[in-house]
DNA sequence: TTGTATGCGTTATCAG
DNA sequence: CTGATAACGCATACAA
């Protein structure tokens, strides 16, 4: 027993097969007819061929994806949203990870991009290096939407975060909790993000009368945790009279975070720590990272509602940002108020009874 | 100018369409025909239309992916190697996360197997809820592959690890760190990695004359860090005799660890931890979790092997299991010595100099 | 409103 | 080895 197709329904319902595809896509049909079919279907179990569909459309099925890597914590919760959108419209998706294999390879996404073997594309968090990419999906005019971009691209879709009012929160919290040396490390060195941040940090305190000293603005190089665990360690080489110190991602928050707690810095006691992403295993550390988070999800699926909109009705090129909101966790609280900060010497008392030594056997 | 087709090529070339189809597809063809095709091909940018061969294949050229969720840390990296042989084979993939709206909802895979939407189907960490999924795609004979089930599922293709051998390199590592009061906490109650996990451990401290007492292994009832958080409540309040603590996998133990951190406790000194799986951001933390990864990529990789050649060749059932691999970062230590391992009192040097003490402005 | 005919780009079958 | 030609399942002008 074969997959029924359009033509076993219409002959059953005793139509032309144009009427059922008419029905199917909800084109005028009468009413008894319409009942027929919707009769018939059910009893046959019919379901109609996307391949066929796609091809009569012209259409591929499925979009590009394409990022860093697919494992980046902050990606797979973007994919949660794209997937969502992408099963209501029975999608398929193409993932690519820039550096798979451990280098930068888009060879890949040109070779979707020059086959048109997508029907539009997604790109999350470009930086200059996706530019030839953008620029072969433009010329290709192949619908295209680019989520967090730390980088400006013109003539492109963009679906991104307010970093400058992210930046201002984090001015406004850090200020709330007394704190008045302020220190930020930035990614890379042309990282749009971390300008946007540390502006909006820096003209929240200063409207608050507290400047950050331009010898407290760092950089750590990239966006990675070992970026951060090494920034780590010249920073508190160089001893840095510090109360609060903002990182410009949640990764380099938990590389520095790591390094600190192994120095035997208390957090939030000696020094205030503050990302920005608002990653979930964050909650996790201890203590859990403070951060300002994306509403990633909603910014994939929003990325993948543009997309479809532009595969529908080209040219369109619009810009949708989205707050982020401060997630108050555990790393960081009142500035050290009045008496030395160095603790030559701590006590700690354990609250709970840890296990009874082992007896030597 | 529109994009060529077979039949330009073979016009070009001054053949039939049927030559060049056997060309593209490695089959017989004369060599100066060969030439020329290959000439007329790459001057005229021509590429075949993956939606009109799948068509006449009868092919969907995409598989399904489904997993409790899509952002799950285990999950990601093995949607690496997922990725890596897809993009080998220009396959797409759907992607459903069985838990996206908060509940069990496996509606949507059930959907491509009674529609046929795809050429295959990957399940990961299948559990006993999963049966229905798993029947309905044999009956419809759509070729299956089950990476990690925690349950027995006959009649599959199955990619797994060696459970039991990782708990026996956790027996060996802890019982060589001189371990011989030692815990193992449970997930889910009838998790059968969680027994295999315990029955290599328990075996392998048996055979060098450490027993485990029944009392001292737990359940967590599920895999999640959350579960992780309240068992170590409930662990902490029994105040057990133990050295080290054998959590069922790494989500279970960050969440422990995190509590007895909280708690005062220190890892390693007062307490051993373990978990397995091998998740990466298990290193960011302080301490770093030692754990048996598994090989997560690979067997992604591998898992869309076995798919593809099921779909080339259906009926084959096969099981390819991977070896996990100790992980030693800092979570375990030697094993407490003499004396009392209550420290009412500590002493804690920080190493490095930390910031000043901030001026009272 | 419905039916007819044709195209979408490939692959496979079967003669030559 | 190569060339016609019939599927593959659906969408859509165009005619009725």
């Amino acid at each position: 027993m074969k997959k029924p197709t359009i033509a076993t329904v219409a002959q059953q319902a005793g139509v032309a097969v144009s009427t059922v595809s008419r029905y199917l896509n909800g084109h005028y049909v009468s009413a008894p007819v319409q009942a027929r079919l919707s009769e018939v279907i059910a009893t046959l179990g019919y379901s109609r061929s996307w391949t066929a569909r796609n091809l009569s459309l012209g259409r591929r099925g499925c979009i590009g994806v394409a990022v860093d890597s697919s494992s980046d914590p902050w990606f797979v919760q973007l994919l949660m949203g794209i997937e969502e959108e992408l099963a209501a419209r029975d999608t398929g998706l193409m993932l690519s990870s820039l550096e798979l294999r451990g280098q930068y390879d888009p060879a890949l996404v040109f070779s979707w991009i020059r086959d048109r073997r997508v029907d539009g594309l997604v790109l999350a968090k470009s930086q200059r290096r996706e530019r030839a990419l953008l620029k072969a999906a433009v010329e290709a005019q192949l619908p295209t939407v680019i989520i967090a971009p730390d980088e400006i691209f013109p003539d492109v879709q963009v679906v991104r975060c307010n970093n400058t009012a992210a930046g201002t929160a984090v001015g406004a919290h850090l200020a709330g909790l007394g704190h008045r040396r302020v220190g930020f490390a930035g990614g890379p060195e042309h990282s749009i993000d971390s300008k946007h941040r540390l502006r909006g940090l820096r003209d929240e305190l200063a409207r608050r009368g507290i400047q950050i000293d331009p010898a407290h603005i760092f950089t750590c190089g990239s966006y990675t945790s070992e970026a951060g665990g090494e920034f780590a360690h010249r920073f508190f080489e160089s001893g840095p009279d510090l109360t609060a110190l903002v990182l410009a991602n949640d990764a380099l928050a938990f590389g520095f975070t790591r390094v600190a707690l192994q120095r035997g810095i208390r957090m939030p006691q000696d020094l205030s720590v503050i990302g920005f992403d608002g990653l979930p295993h964050g909650a996790l550390f201890c203590p859990a990272l403070t951060t300002v988070s994306q509403p990633m999800r909603e910014m994939g699926r929003i990325a993948c509602c543009r997309l479809f909109e532009a595969i529908e009705n080209p040219g369109r090129i619009e810009t949708t940002e989205f707050p982020m909101a401060l997630l108050e966790r555990e790393s960081t609280g009142p500035a050290p108020g009045t008496g030395s900060r160095l603790p030559a010497l701590r006590l700690v008392i354990p609250p709970a009874s840890p296990p009874a030594p082992a007896p030597t056997e």
